[in-house]
DNA sequence: GCGTTTTTGAGGTACGCCCCTCATTTTGTA
DNA sequence: TACAAAATGAGGGGCGTACCTCAAAAACGC
């Protein structure tokens, strides 16, 4: 049997309202009697029961997570992992609740996020672009003692309390590797796609792909970046153009979206599988555009992970309590034709349940 | 605020008694009955609170993973993690022991696995090789309610309850590609290693990775394996051997373990980032020898995560709930020098704590 | 309509912990 | 030594659920 509070106070001689303030941090209790306690603590091995201790707080977790209402699959993938996340978290107090804003217009984000507290909200994360007034609004919540997580694009100037995904300096590292050993030692051109060179993930980015590519593969020649500005159309003309006129070219680096446009030119001129295609965000296009060979590799990030992360980072920061780094760490994955996940079928449900709402 | 069972018999018009009879299926209730329940239920969007649930139960959960006492860095690694993940869940009433049998005796690992109901145990991980001693200490353990998990290597035969580890098949395919695309398209050979040709791990990664050499890299000569028994030396002078007399080895897979010993004969012959080498498994070693330039790619699995899914899975298991298919998918992941994740650092603490129980 | 069986209600105790109050003891200080 | 202040003990109510008992009510068969 697991030690409780009550064999603490035996051990350590004391009655049970004197563990409990030691284990809370209750003030009142002479250094020796915490002493005291810690010893039988540690002598027993207990380990608090969040579980118990939670149903008696009665704490609950209503979270606010803020995202572009952009129409990407990238972001409503992320949209999906999150209110999957969420409902499993349910059960365990948890209450998540999406907002989207309209992606240009900053004042509308801060307008929204200043109307977060006062609703019963402990904590908000967040997917947006850095801008003055976000800085503010990011001050006025964490003065009012929510914490605010980053998503995906940190916004390290603001204070924000955590920032969850990956270092993008590092995934344009390992987008530039792939490339140039792909690639080979033949001299070759590679272009570098990205919908706006402003956005601080696109330019850490491509200081990563350059990085590697100035130090390791000489024999490469990186050209300009080509802004499409989210417009498959641009990208299409754009990149056709490029492909027509620069034979050179055997490589392309996707750093943006607009998978689906990239996918399209490249089939259209017959080049499937011909070229070396790196792009991020394992979405559903992308992964079909991997099987049919138009995109080479991808490097992205899990999603589910990210969303559960998320939740757990947001809980421990409402509670004041230390993080699992390890855990909370969002790595750069590498996903090629062959080691392409398969998608779990949602219905994967391995036993039955006595009644349907047990889950 | 959510629901709860009072609010459950109030909007039923029924008393609390029959609630609870409904929720858990006791006898003797009448179907009318149960059906205003299951309405009221719907119509107030009813979650059972798991926490309390378990609390009231009183449910704990003691789990044996089971291992073998090799003295491999991975072996020593997943124990690690498993470790980990389980001083964490304590405090979700997991309660975790390891247990090792000698690596090449199936009986006293059967002895071992036999001797483990009865001890209060309500499910069991484990990594082992399949034999038919195995097989059935597997089947009298289930046969007992004792829910069975194997881990990083399948038992198919056995009617184990899930696998936890990744695809060796895909695996192979990954570091196929890789081979391949890293060497280019000048003929070369590639040496492949295993210590035993035997496990069925080793097997399904040689196969995987032939598939992807015969289809799609024809200019690539792959040697038959060498077997090296796990033994150190054996591997260093088999692999000097070769490298010594076969001038066009450009690539060496390592499909098992003995990274320290491979990177010595490596080093010592002055062939540090000439070769392509690729291995799996991201122990200390060899992400030192990552860092070094000795290894190219690594094809690994993330241990925190496999660890935190067994303890998932059991859990699940034990309590006869469904999984998160997606949530407990271990990837494939693909490691090179500049995605190599960061140590993430033990004392990681974002926020200090009350007592150093509470977490 | 009778007796019998089935269904339902009422209530209590427990799980391990949180949080509060009030009385009592101990400690430190003048 | 007396006194105030600090520390501790004792105890209760609660979180949401599980599980038990016993009595009362309803449904059933004849």
């Amino acid at each position: 049997m697991r030690p409780t509070v009550n064999d603490i106070a035996r051990e350590a001689g004391v009655s049970l309202a004197t563990v409990d303030r030691v284990l809370n941090a209750r003030p009142g209790v002479r250094d020796k009697t915490i002493r005291a306690v810690n010893d039988a603590i540690v002598k027993l091995g207990y380990v608090r029961d969040l579980t118990a201790a939670n149903l008696a707080r009665s704490r609950n977790y209503r979270m606010a997570v803020v995202l572009p209402d952009t129409e990407s699959q990238f972001v409503q993938s992320l949209a999906d992992a999150l209110t999957d996340a969420g409902s499993i978290a349910a059960a365990a107090r948890m209450d998540l609740r999406l907002h989207r804003f309209p992606a240009e217009d900053p004042h509308a984000l801060a307008a929204l996020l200043t109307g977060l507290p006062g609703r019963g909200y402990a904590g908000v994360a967040l997917m947006a672009p850095e801008t003055p007034i976000l800085r503010d609004a990011i001050r006025s919540l964490r003065a009012k003692g929510l914490p605010v997580v980053a998503l995906v694009s940190d916004l390290p100037n603001t204070g924000r309390d955590h920032f969850i995904g990956t270092d993008n300096r590092a995934a344009g590292r390992t987008a530039g590797v792939l490339m140039g050993r792909f690639l080979g030692p033949t001299p070759a051109q590679v272009l570098v796609l990205g919908q706006s060179l402003l956005a601080r993930d696109m330019i850490e980015r491509r200081r990563g792909f350059d990085e590697v590519m100035l130090r390791d593969f000489p024999q490469l020649d990186v050209l300009p970046s080509l802004e499409t500005h989210g417009s498959g159309q641009t990208l299409r003309h754009v990149v056709a153009e490029r492909l027509a006129n620069a034979p050179g070219v055997r490589g392309i680096y996707a750093m943006g979206d607009g998978h689906r446009a990239l996918t399209q030119v490249i089939d259209e001129m017959g080049l499937s599988g011909k070229l070396v295609v790196i792009c991020h965000e394992l979405t559903p296009h992308v992964r079909q555009a991997l099987e049919g060979g138009e995109i080479t590799a991808v490097i992205t990030q899990n999603l589910g992970h990210l969303a559960r992360s998320t939740l757990r980072v947001l809980r421990a920061k409402a509670d004041n309590l230390p993080l699992d780094a390890g855990q909370e760490q969002i790595r750069i994955e590498i996903v090629l034709r062959e080691n392409l996940p398969p998608i779990p079928d949602s219905a994967a449900l391995s036993a039955a349940e006595p009644t349907d709402t047990a889950a």
